[in-house]
DNA sequence: CCATCTTTGTGCACGCGTTCACAAAGACAT
DNA sequence: ATGTCTTTGTGAACGCGTGCACAAAGATGG
């Protein structure tokens, strides 16, 4: 670091690494906490605490978007607060467009944490006619033909979408064909957009189902009967390696599904992927 | 992400990395679809492409669950989805408490997708007396001084915390002291639990803010005038380092924060940590 | 002005995850 | 049976992210 004037390649655009930039919202949160209980400095130490994460890893990240600290003393608050903002755009307004208002959508609207960080919303969009003009969160409802004229006429750059999934994907692609850059999807489908496009997805559905794994291997060791046996010979647990010749075959025994191994599934459809903007994550 | 035992020693938990169990919900779900379709293979290609993967990424996450598939075929099906299934502990059932019964608690009681894959909500919690009794998705809200009881009556482990901030820690330890060893948290906090209990949070706050970054940086390269500018003598724009005399010390300028650098931020308290069980992300 | 103490900033090593590229396994046609 | 063609399963290389450990920077006290 020091004097180095010499190599900066990550300067401006490619510093910052992914990981990085994720956290980064943690420690404004807690730094706005502390902001608030007027604490003037923090170490990095206090800090990490309070955002649940490692000391050096908070360094590290710091170190990527300047020096802001004092050593021996440690970082100011105010001080930090403004330069997260600004680096991660807070100091600027960003319109935003909400669609698909069922209990999500509405739940999502309600949300007052879009105004507190320079986040706005611009409108909510609803494919049902019923909904247009009925306010939600006290703004109304527009029909989704006006989309496009929502998004140019506001500038709109992020939409968030919270529709049920088998319209996820249409109305990415207007949003995006109008001029969005930025989505967040709610709705349980993957999304496929050009390059430029940015997407993150919160769906519930998946991180349940990871909490189940865990929870799963939880109680297996304790009790191992439960989740460890397999419905029939099927390698994965006895031995390290499932490439045994005994094992993989079993499986696709011709076209037909209803071998011993894959016992017939629950018949009902998988309600999950139907599901409307009901549910986010 | 989940702010708890991030720390995965390797146990001797052999087997499936993390980011391959995240991924196993993703390939799930395009499955059920191929299933619905009564599609009997899928190749790793296609199946890639409906997740959104890479095609070898793909097969290495199934290479972990043990082979599964027939070269020069693909992947059957129904076998696989049966297999995904049980590795990810779906075959069995799993009861989830939902506390907090705000806009996002009620919307994710609507949630159809809970009862898809072995989840079931067990009880309806909240607080407010007022809102004991009262169905909510079909289920009676319960209030939370029965917390303990309905999660011992019922052999819950995973716990959904929809409550405002300010509550989610207390609701936390004691959904954990009453058993509850895998939480799902909505509320804009970092959770403290202790060894054993997973946490997973999904913080649409953080989710926007992310997306700023990005928006912003998108921006900055067309238009180098936005974005760039800090409003004062700051460092890490003009000079390559932050590190020269004139700009670092010019930050935590003794404890008055009303120094240049640093202006005034908005005054009003961030909504954003306050904020009740309206949002989750 | 010097000694000591605190805390930052980072070089370095390690481990996980991703991707490439290919040998081998099996289906299928002849 | 044998050859060809398709697709899997995986060895190996690479890059990112994490955490350790420490030198340097600066505060603080004598």
């Amino acid at each position: 670091m020091a004097t180095g004037r010499t190599h900066r390649p990550a300067t401006r655009s490619r510093g910052i690494p992914e990981a990085t930039v994720a956290r980064l919202p943690l420690y404004l949160r807690a730094l706005t906490g502390l902001s608030e209980r007027s604490v003037p400095t923090v170490s990095s130490e206090e800090l990490a605490a309070a955002a649940g994460v490692n000391s050096a890893k908070l360094r590290k990240d710091f170190s990527y978007l300047g020096s802001y600290g004092t050593r021996g003393v440690g970082y100011d608050v105010e001080y930090l607060v403004y330069q997260i903002s600004r680096e991660l755009g807070l100091t600027q307004d960003w319109p935003v467009v909400i669609v698909g208002i069922g209990n999500l959508g509405a739940a999502l609207a309600n949300y007052g944490g879009f105004a507190s960080r320079g986040f706005r919303v611009a409108a909510l969009i609803d494919a049902d006619p019923a909904m247009a003009g009925k306010p939600v969160a006290g703004i109304p409802v527009r029909h989704s033909d006006q989309l496009e004229d929502i998004i140019r006429d506001n500038g709109v750059s992020i939409g968030v979408i919270a529709t049920p999934a088998g319209a996820a994907q249409q109305v990415c692609d207007r949003l995006v064909a109008a001029g969005v850059t930025s989505i967040l999807n709610f709705a349980p489908t993957v999304l496929t957009v050009p390059d430029g496009v940015d997407v993150r997805k919160v769906d519930l559905s998946i991180e349940l189902q990871i909490l189940a794994f865990h929870e799963q291997r939880k109680a297996g060791e304790d009790a191992p009967d439960v989740p460890p046996p397999p419905p029939t010979t099927v390698a994965q647990d006895g031995a390290e390696h499932p490439g045994t010749p005994a094992t993989a075959p079993a499986a696709p025994e011709g076209g037909a599904p209803g071998d011993g191994a894959a016992p017939a599934r629950r018949g009902r459809k998988g309600p999950d992927d139907e599901l409307p903007a009901v549910m986010p994550a």
